[in-house]
DNA sequence: CGTATTACGGAATGATCGTTCCAGAATCAG
DNA sequence: CTGATTCTGGAACGATCATTCCGTAATACG
């Protein structure tokens, strides 16, 4: 009916996200939103009420862009431990355009945000409680697969590893190397297996490979 | 020579440090330290430069009295296995005054600060090798002791573990239930038990207790 | 074409930011 | 007590903060 809006929203949003990814939310200004996605204040303002509203926006695509593609594989009705493993392999690696060294949005303001900002800390919470469904639907399959023991305390498990990818995004942060984030990964990947690996499989005895021949460990 | 200080630089600093804990660096004012203190702004730029000095010796104090306090036992030379355990089921605790509620303050600024303060950053990068470093030497020791098995990889689990307590501080400031905390160190610890226990500890059958008659678990 | 409707561009708002400055109060050496 | 020195209280600084306002440009409908 009017005169239509000059600036694609799309391309907005994923800049102000990733403004707010690098710099925080207090450390990033309306001026640095304005300048980084081209947009003007008036027209921010219009479509998104106020700065907190564009934060709450950038919170939403991130995810749904980047936190669910990857936990896409994860989120499968039928990933099990090897989505598990692939996640946390899939954290360690480079990436597209270095974006973890500014580890994850979630993370980040889980610590900045959360406290102080009651929309967000509800949009981090569930984020947190779908990485935990996430993992524990994986490790619950897993279980049932007889990839893992049988006693495995699925949930408890779960929860570590939940609390493990926030600590990542932590490390990431703090401008950990790539190599020691690997050790990370590695570590957590280690400790995993070795807790959920049926307890015959280690053994040097020759009570191996008994019951379903299922794989166990796919890393040399 | 002159008029002497009116404020106990003591009690200023661990006021400012709950304050940058409680609120985190940019969401806290000069204005607001000013009033939390109860010291004039003068006398706080005279004595710390500025509001990064401020928040640099509260970063400090942090380290040197609740890191320390809370590290104490670990970084003990002839901790082992035990002290991890205790040092994880410590932070699940409610601890003197809630004060976990706001996550760890190191971790905090992690998130924060050490993208955009290399002073922060260096002592941030300092601390996190540290507690690497105090888990490391009491899982050497754990391993040396055949607390844990021979073959584990001292150097991941440290690393993991320091992973795992950044991401436990996010979970707390994100405002996880003291319940759901517990529950990941519940998991942490039970992974960490799982992968460390030599692999005869927990089969079913009758080959269990050789070796060293070393405890395998503590909570029943 | 004319007009209603919307977006744009940028100035202007008051508040608050970190920081500085200075006059007066308080303490010490002599 | 006197004078030198230091700390205190609070005003004042310019810059920047998030937000609002408004005149103008641009489109769609009649």
């Amino acid at each position: 009916m009017a005169r239509p809006r000059e600036f694609d929203s799309e391309e907005t949003l994923e800049r102000a996200m990733t403004l707010f990814w690098e710099r925080g939310y207090e450390a990033t200004s309306v001026q640095d939103l304005v300048e980084r996605t081209g947009v003007n204040r008036s027209s921010l303002y219009s479509v998104y009420g106020d700065k907190q509203g564009v934060f709450l926006a950038a919170l939403d695509r991130y995810r749904d862009r980047v936190v669910s593609r990857r936990l896409c594989d994860l989120e499968r009705p039928d990933s099990a431990l090897a989505e598990v493993r692939a996640y946390f392999e899939g954290l360690a690696e480079p990436g597209p355009g270095e974006r973890m060294r500014h580890g994850c949005l979630m993370t980040n303001s889980a610590v900045e945000r959360a406290p102080r900002d009651a929309l967000s800390a509800q949009r981090i919470r569930a984020h947190l409680e779908r990485l935990e469904a996430a993992f524990g639907g994986a490790l619950g399959r897993a279980r049932s697969r007889r990839e893992v023991r049988q006693d495995t305390e699925v949930e408890d498990l779960a929860r570590y590893l939940t609390g493990s990818a926030q600590g990542l995004g932590v490390m990431a942060r703090a401008g950990s190397s790539m190599a020691s984030l690997s050790g990370v990964v590695r570590g957590i990947l280690a400790t995993l297996e070795q807790a959920a690996a049926r307890p015959q499989g280690r053994t040097t005895s020759a009570a191996v490979k008994t019951r379903t021949g299922g794989r166990r460990k796919r890393r040399a």
